[in-house]
DNA sequence: CATTGTGCCTCGCAAAATGAGGTCAGTCAA
DNA sequence: TTGACTGACCTCATTTTGCGAGGCACAATG
C-alpha cells in the first residue's frame, strides 16, 4: 500500500517512538537489509519519509540486542555482502503488543483532536 | 469523549511531538489553566494519560513564545490566582496544519502496521 | 494545626531522531 | 586507470522532548 505524498511534511517529532513499530511490521513481511528498509519506506510513503540511517541502525541493533530480531550476513552473486534482519518469535509478540499500544495512542489523540475530517 | 482505559500503558515516546497538538486542540474549546489541563486530560483518557507538569509547562511556554497562545492571570473569588492560556489566531492556523499532519502521520504508520483490527 | 489539594514553576536526566560524517566495495564511462 | 557514483554498513554530537523529582505558596478540611 502506498500512501499519497502529503502536502505537509510530517513532523519528525511525531515519528518518535514509532520506529520500532515500523521496523517490526516491515520485517514481518520477511527479512530485509538496512538499505532495503530505507528504500522501501521511502517508496511506500511516496518519498516523504526517508528513514535516516542514524535512526535506523541504532534501532535495528537495539531490537537485535533484545532478541526481537536476528541478523545474518548474506553474500550476493557479485561477492558483496548484505546484512539481513529477520523478526523473531519474541519480536512477533512484541509487535502485537506495540500495535495495540499504537491503536490506543491514536484513539487517545483523536479524542482531543476530534475525529478525522 | 472519554477513551476507555487501555490495558497497556501508552509508550511515552509515542507522545513526543503530539503534545502541542493536544494542547492547542484543548485550548480550542476555550481558555484553560495548567492544572485544569492536566485534570481534563486525565479524566478524558480514563486516567491513563497524566500529562506531567514537566512536560506541560515548558510546552505551554514554548507555545506562548511563538505566539500561538497567550496567557493571563485571573484572580478567583477566594483570592487565589490562576494563569489561563488562550489560543490565538496564529495558533488556530497552526492547529489546522498540525491536524492535517497528524492524519497523514497516522495514515503513514497504518500503511505499515496494517489497518486497525 | 497538620494534612491534603490546588496551583505555579524549574532542573537534571534519559531516550530518540537528526545531520553530518566515515568506510569500503563494486560499476561504469571517459 | 582513474574518477564518480551508488550500494551498503556504521558512528558521533547535538537537539528535542518527556519524565521524575523537587520547590514554593496558599486554601480548605479534618
Amino acid at each position: 500500500m502506498i500512501v499519497p505524498k502529503p502536502e505537509v511534511p510530517v513532523d519528525r517529532e511525531l515519528l518518535k517512538g514509532s520506529t520500532p513499530l515500523l521496523l517490526l511490521s516491515l520485517l514481518c513481511e520477511g527479512p530485509m537489509y538496512g538499505y532495503q528498509i530505507i528504500e522501501t519506506v521511502r517508496q511506500r510513503t511516496g518519498g516523504t519519509y526517508t528513514l535516516k540511517e542514524g535512526a535506523l541502525y541504532p534501532a535495528l541493533h537495539k531490537l537485535e540486542a533484545t532478541e526481537f530480531i536476528t541478523s545474518y550476513w548474506e553474500t550476493q552473486e557479485n561477492g558483496r555482502e548484505r546484512r539481513y534482519y529477520a523478526i523473531q518469535p519474541a519480536g512477533q509478540a512484541f509487535l502485537t503488543a506495540k500495535k495495540k499500544e499504537w491503536n490506543q495512542f491514536v484513539d487517545m489523540v483523536q479524542a482531543f483532536v476530534g475525529p478525522r475530517a
